[in-house]
DNA sequence: ATTCGCTTTGGGTAAGAAACCCACAAAAAA
DNA sequence: TTTTTTGTGGGTTTCTTACCCAAAGCGAAT
């Protein structure tokens, strides 16, 4: 058994099935559902969806979304309600809960389908990203390893002194 | 049950009956109703529709427009005549009285159609926007997406900052 | 005022999608 | 080789959605 500590590292390549579903390797879910199955899929980069344990991902968003709804009914916002309006937009948008089958098996609903552009019996790889998982379309994912592999070094560096 | 100050989140895909009826979903409509089934649609931005608890949107424009009136009255507009006159056009035009039918089917008016350029069977979005419910055309609201969400982080931080 | 016709509204139902469950096959471990 | 684990495919059931039809409301005209 793995504890919320764990990294996430690791890649895998799967295939999507005609129905959309997708199976993670038990390497990933593993520590990903230490804390319960309940996920959030969430839009982050480009061809790039990333899969956060839900207990990781509310906490973060609820709180900022908490200050925006008590300062709503304070009445601090009635300046402001299109910008309310673009930031609740883009909430519905940009990530939505999705819980994990048996087998670790996921579905990748409807409108973020279009977003990884990919159809039905495509392969994805699945990556580990330390504290979430992604799923990248292959191409993508090239692009962003050929590009981001020469920061490597500082990468490290940065996050080790 | 909800309470008035539930945010309205979330992206449905919905598609137009041969009537010009919609139906929303369940999670949109409760927040929605919270405040009784009387709404206003609004012509707010173009391919856009939204759909407001009359309870929220009447005290907002009912306030400017008496702004408008009592200025009006003390001849503080004599030299904006046009101005009033553009602003009197686009009040007949902008917004209008609905109610939800049951099951949370609404029917998208004469006027309005053309509006969001919509034929009878088309698809739309249905968009929770925090404050209200907006009714999307699938262009206008992926061109909307890619063009804000990099905005995202900043949109948060204004309002929670 | 009454009747006729059209438009609008409500509800039943069928088609479709999603969740759940199981089974088989391939691969890895014993 | 045998056994267990894992990936993939498919079947079934259940729920949602949208299409279609019937009834009611409204307006007009005689």
């Amino acid at each position: 058994m793995n504890t919320s500590t764990d990294l996430l590292i690791g890649e895998f390549s799967r295939t999507l099935d005609d129905r959309f579903r997708l199976s993670l390797p038990p390497e990933l879910t593993g520590p990903l559902t230490a804390s319960g199955s309940r996920m959030v899929l969430a839009k982050e980069r480009a061809g790039c969806l990333s899969l956060w344990p839900a207990a990781i991902w509310k906490p973060r968003i609820d709180a900022a979304v908490d200050v925006v709804r008590s300062k709503l009914q304070a009445g601090l916002l009635t300046q402001r309600v299109g910008q309310l309006q673009d930031l609740g937009r883009l909430l519905s948008t940009r990530h939505k809960a999705v819980t994990l089958a048996e087998r670790g098996r996921l579905v990748v609903p409807e409108g973020f389908r279009e977003f990884l552009a990919v159809e039905p019996g495509a392969d994805l790889l699945v990556v580990g990203a330390a504290v979430c998982v992604e799923l990248w379309q292959p191409a993508a994912w090239t692009a962003f390893v050929t590009a981001e592999m020469p920061e490597f070094r500082r990468r490290i560096d940065e996050l080790t002194t």
